[in-house]
DNA sequence: CCGATGACTTGAA
DNA sequence: CTTCAAGCCATCG
């Protein structure tokens, strides 16, 4: 990786479970930018360039509206990927996000 | 160092 | 509902 920045990102990332997802702000903090959801964002336009897979579709903003769903319109949408594993969306938001977050702290 | 960019966030109009 | 503004931070030229 780039940096290890990159790589806790990445890291975190990875373990988000099927069916589960996470925003960028609970990223950021985790890797100790506390208001650099940016640099989340930032740092996912990057991970499709590495070969380790990144479930970067797993990954939305505050309101769980899938804001990179224009990164994934090649062939499968980022939603097509979500509701893939049972979750569902309208109109570009995940429904009931509350129960779909996840966060490392909150082990299922 | 500076300015621009971005898969963000919040709040206000 | 939409649009804008300000704040945030790593990266790039």
């Amino acid at each position: 990786m780039t940096s290890k920045l990159y790589s806790d990102i990445y890291e975190i990332v990875k373990q988000i479970p099927r069916s589960r997802v996470c925003t960028y702000g609970i990223i950021a903090k985790l890797v100790g930018i506390n208001n650099g959801a940016r640099v989340v964002g930032w740092a996912m336009s990057k991970s499709a360039l590495y070969k380790d897979k990144i479930p970067a579709h797993r990954v939305v903003n505050s309101k769980g509206i899938l804001t990179a769903s224009h990164k994934f319109d090649k062939g499968m949408t980022m939603q097509e990927l979500l509701e893939e594993e049972g979750i569902k969306i309208e109109n570009n938001q995940i429904l009931n996000i509350n129960e779909y977050i996840w966060d490392p702290f909150q082990i299922d």
